[in-house]
DNA sequence: CTGTTAGCGCCTTCAT
DNA sequence: ATGAAGGCGCTAACAG
């Protein structure tokens, strides 16, 4: 046992009740005291034991993130600026990566996080009643990321305006015949996104006076793969699109490898947008609309720490997002200047 | 307070002993009375209080994983394989990401995971003398990835002997004039991997025969820029090199960058070869190394596992890797083919 | 300002 | 097979 609290009252000749205060910073200390205790719990390299603390305390300066797959991306870049908010707090980060079906039940049936952490910060995930009653019996506050639930904090962006936007650029462009490469609205992971995404598709369509086609929607996986195989299926339509949206960069991706492979241009024959502004949407010359990821996570998180120090009203803040041009949808100089195929 | 222990031995009809006894699965208890603490533990919803739990009996049930970087994709990838195999043995993953050098140096001095972890994993960092000594104050079992301590378990690859083979390969196809971007030898987070590129990429020139250029070898961030920047540098040399080995497959995107935009061809003019098999390489077409990231990870998570039930000696692991040859180092019908610059 | 004391909720010998 | 009781190490009232 690496030293006990005895052991620095015992050195700093106080109780082991001054020892405590002193080190948590309470006041009525005096300054010499403090100061001698401090000395003796770094003599001793001593540290108090979460373990004990928490039990006596109820706090324990530790919160869980849930994220459903920590491999993609959006989520790493997520729990990265989450981390490093709460760290520089001095709260540690249980995290619970739930990979898929069977895990997202498992956490919210055993529900890990019980009895062990001061806040929950949960991401991109459309929860269920069940769900959201589970969070609620951890008697701790709450933050979602994507979306927003009462009586949760929240952090997020417009996804429909945000989409809405994009699908209104390839229309200012002059495309009538636009595909939608979407999430999949099925996925028993249910994210939020994929609905959002196709709703502001939609709503831009119907805006400009154009029917929705049902042929034109094309729902699959958030991957490279996903993409591919939803352009594929486009292309090969009777009347093929002239511009499609990708509800994601790696989508967008996937797309544009399908269009190539199929002997055709980007953006000359199909235009692509998609949706993130990935780290390397730039160096493949995509159009896309730009969400501040790690700053959602930071604020989220921010939010959940100033909750924890006086319980406030849960908050609901929507981030801007930005429509970002580039070779994929509008012909210049670039990378598919080159291209044949 | 989400129901204690006494509540459930009271409705159970026994001894809180015999609650914590039947709950831990503990030998000596009637298998009827098993099944009465259960159900009335189910019916009241209980679950152990972890501090609590932790406190008596000094294990936790939590392992810290520390990685330099979540956001980047290796490490969110080692992350999440690590998570799986901890989560799915019942066991909570505490989360550090250094992010920077303060982070780090805050890290091993503070030591969070001090009294609160039965293990610690500790992801791609070339340690210190007082950073091995301040693991070991742990009193726990340290794993660390992508290297290798005495007294430390291990699980890696050869990064010199890849490294090494993808230097070959660009041998066997003629080239002679060969440059390294390489990552930052000198950078403060003290990686393991870019000595280790560095001196598998000498060792393979050295031994054709090929005396080395201390012009062609280029260090700097292990991003997209780094390698751009760096690829930048080798193509204003006098005699510019016909063909790089970049230390990861982000490197290489950025070489590849750099070239195009020099108004080059990829692979005529330069022959590019990258490191990691990241997720695009393939739709970037790129020539690499392919390195088991998850597997790693999972596999020094098992081995933690084990030696967590029955302490054992530490091991080593390495696992193989793989040349992966595609169109940036062999001309061929590609995404390259067709592109001027 | 400081010490005393009562838990926090559970695990774990030791009896029985 | 079960119960009783002593901590685990610390925080937080309450005295003084």
């Amino acid at each position: 046992m690496a030293g006990s609290i005895e052991e620095v009252a015992a050195r700093a000749g106080v109780s082991i009740a001054t020892v405590s205060r002193a080190l948590l910073g309470l006041p009525h200390v005096a300054a010499a005291t403090r100061e001698r205790v401090w000395r003796a719990a770094r003599e001793l390299d001593y540290v108090a034991s979460p373990f004990a603390a928490g039990l006596a305390s109820g706090r324990c300066s530790t919160v869980g993130v849930v994220v459903p797959f920590v491999k993609r991306w959006f989520f790493a870049e997520v729990l990265g600026a989450i981390e490093s908010v709460l760290s520089d707090a001095g709260y540690d980060v249980l995290l619970y990566n739930l990979a898929d079906i069977e895990g997202r039940e498992r956490f919210f049936t055993t529900l890990p996080v019980r009895k062990r952490v001061d806040a929950v910060l949960v991401a991109s995930l459309a929860l269920t009643g069940s769900e959201v009653a589970a969070l609620g019996t951890l008697q701790v506050p709450v933050g979602v990321l994507g979306t927003r639930y009462p009586g949760l904090f929240s952090v997020r962006i417009d996804d429909v305006a945000a989409s809405r936007g994009a699908v209104q650029h390839l229309l200012a462009l002059g495309h009538r015949r636009i595909g939608l490469i979407g999430g999949d609205t099925d996925d028993p992971m249910r994210f939020t996104p994929p609905l959002d995404r196709r709703a502001g598709y939609r709503q831009a369509l119907q805006a400009a006076g154009i029917a929705l086609d049902p042929e034109l929607e094309r729902l699959g996986h958030f991957t490279l793969e996903g993409g591919q195989a939803a352009m594929r299926q486009l292309l090969a339509l009777a009347s093929r699109p002239s511009a499609v949206f990708a509800a994601s960069d790696e989508m967008a991706y996937g797309a544009i490898r399908a269009i190539r492979r199929a002997g055709l241009t980007v953006p000359d024959d199909v235009a692509v947008i998609g949706f993130d502004d990935h780290a390397t949407a730039e160096l493949m010359d995509l159009s896309t609309v730009r969400q501040p990821v790690a700053e959602q996570g930071a604020r989220l998180a921010q939010t959940l720490l100033t909750a924890l120090k006086g319980a406030i009203e849960p908050t609901d803040l929507v981030l801007d997002t930005e429509l970002v041009v580039r070779g994929s949808t509008v012909a210049r100089a670039s990378v598919y200047a080159d291209t044949a195929g």
